[in-house]
DNA sequence: TTCAAAACATACTGACTGGTATGTTTTGAG
DNA sequence: CTCAAAACATACCAGTCAGTATGTTTTGAA
């Protein structure tokens, strides 16, 4: 982050304070009032930086979110030799080792495609591209492993793709409601399940 | 339903009218305002007929999700001969055949976990009934397959049951923004997972 | 038929919402 | 140092929210 200027200090300041919020209560649970008083920004700062409220809920996504997805789920994945021991190393990662996350709030990407992608286009269309970003990157690493012969050369890769998204996208929401043990349980099948990819 | 008064007829239609309402906008974002200008019914019934809103919430998922969502996933998998044969197509009906679900809105009971289960310890606990049923249910399925030598032994029910339904409730969010044919590609994939149960 | 309770109807309230109008202070190029 | 634009601060507004106060109508047992 080259020269980053004291307002621009303030704005990635209101963003990265904005998402813990956003995360536990949801996007329209959220006030403006809320962020104001968490960030000690006054509403005047607030829309000196932010035309409304959805610009600063799409510049979350963009300017925080996005970022730290990518480093914790399509990173892991580039320059692969051994896709199942990726793909499986990169889910323990995310839902085991992370410190950001809280089981019961689940993910807050997962949390705003639920709440968000039907009412905001927006919204879906910043969200879209990341899961499609996080879909090519399994695929890509799946493609390499056919190269060198680690997983079979017939696997439709689009397709394994897709499930294994579903798997992330649905334990982080049961695991709200099932608790820790539902992480450890998914996580034992999912090894189960990469086996039958070679 | 025996001897249904006029009264209860009232209660039941706000019900079944507001269910549609909260799985297209959310809980929090449909008003009760919302509410009565659909059911045509006033404030004062409305408040005569549930204590508050959330009172009303959760009689939705008890008395309208809760029924519908037993018949279409729990009670398939009842007097099961074929664990992967009837998990296969309990899944595609409530994907692909049912009339109620919009792809864009996802899955009502998943929808609710996302948004209330962390907020809420009342609709936590129902949805949690709910979905415990149905991984009970699954557990069931397989274990008569073991009995049947149609799944394998050592099989981990509980753990394949979890599985099964994250990719479920995963879908269901991520089909929100990968639209229709992200559900064709998991349920092939779901039955290539099925197949090394056995 | 009576009449009390059940079932509804209407008008309202105070708290909160996103957003704006109108200021004041800070910054940095010239 | 100057001074205009950038960066903030404060007060406020119109709309919406869940919920309530206070009614009127309907129902069904006696």
């Amino acid at each position: 982050m080259p020269q980053m200027s004291k307002a621009d200090n303030t704005r990635i300041d209101i963003l990265k304070k904005a998402l813990p919020l956003v995360y536990k209560n949801g996007y329209q649970a959220t006030s403006i009032d809320d962020i104001i008083a968490t960030t000690q920004v006054t509403k005047g700062a607030f829309y000196y930086h932010f035309k409304n409220k959805d610009k600063m809920g799409l510049a979350i996504i963009n300017d925080v979110m996005y970022p730290a997805m990518r480093a914790l789920l399509v990173e892991p994945l580039l320059d692969s030799q051994n896709p199942q021991k990726e793909i499986y190393q990169m889910m323990e990662k995310v839902l085991m080792d992370d410190t950001f996350f809280n089981i019961k709030y689940g993910c807050p990407a997962v949390n705003l495609i639920e709440e968000m992608s039907p009412l905001n286009s927006d919204f879906a269309n910043v969200l879209t591209k990341l899961f499609i970003e996080w879909k090519n990157a399994v695929v890509g690493c799946l493609n390499e492993g056919k190269k060198g012969n680690t997983v079979k050369a017939d696997l439709n890769s689009e397709q394994v793709a897709v499930f294994v998204l579903s798997g992330y996208s649905g334990i982080r929401n049961l695991g709200k409601i099932l608790g820790k043990s539902s992480y450890t349980e998914y996580l034992k099948e999912l090894k189960n399940y990469l086996t039958i990819l070679n």
